[in-house]
DNA sequence: CCCTTAAGTTCCTATTTGGAACTTTGATCA
DNA sequence: TGATCAAAGTTCCAAATAGGAACTTAAGGG
């Protein structure tokens, strides 16, 4: 089964993740509440491809949980940002960030 | 930048999201705190293919999130409980379920 | 014996990623 | 004027991962 089919499924957490179950995509968002906006800086930020930051911006706005709208006309420029439905994904990156502040230490180089 | 670097990023978030940050890891454990607890029941529930359930529940394993335990000698058959490290995801989970019940209700298929 | 169950593994093809270069639209600057 | 820079993408190709189905191993049951 491919992860597009969990649109439609019965479990509230399956739909969920057909949106945001992607690492970029939540990483993207948390730039987003960080108060980045725009397509170079979730690019350097997240250290994911431009190629993926395109896509997964795409269906973020497709669903929803960002808009693009410009901020510059001549040259047309765009920013991202979060809708109320996107803010509302703030419960999930709280706790993503919680588990992680108390489950996975940062690991030091063996360098240092 | 592939997506294992991130688990010795700066950002806990990010840090999580090595670990946890991939649909059908996360179908894994809403099976688990559903009661879930063998490859079978994750494989039929999710609709991930065996090759990928195998993968995930390694790496899950590995990191601390499930023990595998043997529940039959002869012939040995495995089960997958959620560690402490791993119940305490739940918040992460509710959080995807309620925003899910929310913002995507289910849609009807054409036909009925 | 042959079928069934459970937990995986293997194999092959198809899709997605990663990485880097290229495009477009203008602004800046010497 | 022409060269350079920036932002937001797109394109291209090789490499990695996923999807699907069959196969394996180790019993138990009729």
């Amino acid at each position: 089964m491919k992860w597009t089919d969990l649109e439609d499924n019965w479990c509230p957490v399956a739909r969920t993740l057909s949106v945001v179950g992607d690492r970029w995509t939540m990483l993207i968002l948390r730039d987003c509440f960080l108060g980045k906006t725009r397509f170079e800086e979730f690019a350097t930020s997240t250290g994911a491809t431009r190629h993926i930051i395109s896509a997964r911006l795409k269906r973020l706005v497709d669903m929803g949980v960002l808009e693009r709208n410009a901020y510059s006309e001549r040259p047309k420029r765009y920013q991202y940002l979060l809708t109320e439905k996107g803010r509302e994904l703030a419960p999930a990156l709280i706790a993503f960030r919680d588990w992680g502040k108390k489950h996975l230490p940062v690991r030091r180089r063996a360098s240092t």
